[in-house]
RNA sequence: GCGGGCGUAGCGUAGCCUGGUUUUAUCGCGCCUCCUUGUCAAGGAGGAGAUCGCCGGUUCAAAUCCGGUCGCCCGCGCCA
């Protein structure tokens, strides 16, 4: 029976079988150690003498052991099959320093299922000291070392607690397309030229605002999914062309609902799986002006002691102006973007002061780093379409590309709002990472390139005149 | 686009400031061969592996000084 590296500390006396890959090998001739490494974490193998038995009784008899001969021909990262008995360690060969220390499997059988190359970078430690390029290129080494294997379980454990909170409280998961439609506004687009529409392109969503916004009026009432985002805008050390998402969205809802919401499925998450971590409940209340005298900035840090790994400061930021000046151009922005409902008592002052306006957006903040943007939405058509000219957008402009949302506004919308907390930021805080890519299975460089599967890559001259491009080289 | 840092075997590094016991470029891990019955950073003996990112210059002599160039990382701009 297959059992997992580290479950041999139940299974004491038992017959078992190990299947994992050599992570440490210790030969002293006539005797060998492996720590044997699986998804689980690691184990240590004793093989008995070649041709002998156990110095402590061992298994059998001379002879017995021949299935274990090959022993002496284990490399690192062998994948290897190993059958034996799990036994208790003698008190003076007990290894603290690993969970199974005061467990070994003495081996009966080896069968090597699969041998391995040298690798080019060692798989053992943090990594953090390896050229991050040669990690990337064979990033299915790297993440075999402990700290990464660790970082996508508990991603994966953390989505999946999100899923089921969200389910369990009446929350739809739907999938929105990932094609879709350029606007200009906003960040860069990427693009995917048409190849039935030649000359047409579609655009890779930069988040799935307006899709969730019409999975309101269409009376999904409560949507979520774990979206990706993607953006044509340079990287960050928190910042990657695509990350992933929260993105929710509720009708008939306040601003108070979605901060309560989002603050209880946090704090039960984290109370979950980041039980060591000091966080102060509940999370205080910032208005942005507030933030922006006492802080200088809209995401203050407000841990006490920066240097302390395990404090959290979650709060959110509230009371933003709906628009302000572009630092350049000086001309007149949402700061969040164009659907966010303006307080009320605010929506008057569009017409004389705009930049007076307050809205309803809320932004969750943690560690001077924001893990969140969201608001009420605009679903007065007269008025989004003032939003739309205020952002010196044309009539015909702004029905040309926001058409679809007005008049889906115009067949009994219901009042709605939401937010969209970013996944790989909260995990990179919460696992303690410098960097967004240690929290990716599969990240980007910080020019957009994958070194491993060569992306981007040239196309063929047949796909491109399928699509009628041509390659402008400068 | 701008600013900063880095580039020496598969990986991590020393040497660079102050050019020459480096004519044969340091050390650790990994790799190869042999020895080794209790290791867990195993140990012992031996070995292979580097056009010092690239191009050019200065010099009797360049990993080292100078100029250019390429690549990566971090930050700014940008990211509704």
């Amino acid at each position: 029976m297959r059992v997992y590296a580290t479950d041999i500390v139940k299974k004491e006396g038992e017959e078992i079988e190990l299947i994992g890959w050599v992570h440490a090998r210790r030969d002293h001739g006539k005797l060998v150690f492996i720590d044997l490494r699986d998804r689980s974490g690691i184990a240590q193998v004793v093989f008995p003498a070649r041709g002998g038995s156990l110095p402590d009784g061992g298994r059998g008899a001379p002879g017995e052991n021949a299935s274990t001969d090959n022993a002496g021909d284990l490399r690192l990262e062998y994948l290897v099959k190993v059958g034996g008995e799990v036994k208790k360690r003698p008190a003076k060969m007990v290894n603290d320093k690993i969970p199974t220390g005061a467990y070994e499997v003495s081996a009966a059988s080896l069968e090597i299922l699969s041998k391995s190359e040298a690798l080019p970078i060692s798989v053992d430690g943090d990594g953090y000291d390896i050229d991050e390029e040669v990690r990337l290129k064979y990033r299915y080494l790297d993440l075999r070392r402990e700290r990464l294997r660790r970082n996508l379980i508990v991603r994966g454990k953390v989505v999946k607690f999100i899923r089921d909170y969200l389910s369990q409280r009446g929350f739809i998961e739907v999938e929105t397309p990932l094609l879709t439609k350029s606007t200009p506004e906003g960040a860069r687009d990427f693009l995917v030229p048409s190849r039935t529409q030649k000359g047409k392109f579609y655009a890779l969503p930069q988040s799935p605002q307006q899709y969730k916004q019409l999975l309101m009026v269409a009376g999904i009432e409560k949507y979520f999914q774990i979206a990706r985002a993607i953006r044509d805008e340079d990287t960050r050390g928190d910042r990657q062309p695509e990350h992933t998402q929260l993105d929710l969205e509720m009708s008939f809802t306040t601003p108070e609902e979605v901060m309560s919401l989002v603050e209880s499925l946090f704090t039960e998450m984290m109370e979950t799986f980041f039980p060591e971590k000091k966080m102060k409940t509940p999370w205080p209340r910032v208005p942005y002006s507030e933030a922006m005298k006492k802080y200088g900035t809209d995401k203050p840090d407000l841990r006490k002691d920066k240097n302390d790994r395990d404090e959290i400061a979650f709060a959110w930021i509230v009371d933003f102006p709906n628009f302000e000046l572009d630092k350049q151009t000086k001309e007149i922005q949402p700061v969040h973007h164009m659907f966010v409902q303006p307080k009320e008592g605010s929506v008057e002052l569009i017409d004389k002061d705009p930049l007076k306006m307050t809205s309803t957006q809320y932004d969750w903040v943690c560690n001077g780093c924001e893990l969140a943007s969201g608001s009420m939405r605009i679903t007065d058509p007269e008025l989004q379409m003032k939003v739309f000219k205020l952002l010196r957008m044309s009539e015909e402009k702004a029905k040309k590309d926001f058409g679809h949302l007005l008049e889906a506004f115009t067949y009994g919308v219901p009042p709605h709002g939401g937010i969209a907390p970013g996944i790989d930021r909260l995990l990179m805080i919460l696992l303690g990472e410098p960097n967004i890519r240690e929290v990716v299975a599969f990240p980007k460089t910080g020019d957009f390139r994958d070194p491993m599967m060569g992306t981007p890559s040239d196309v063929d001259e047949k796909q491109l005149d399928e699509l009628g491009i041509k390659i402008v080289k400068d």
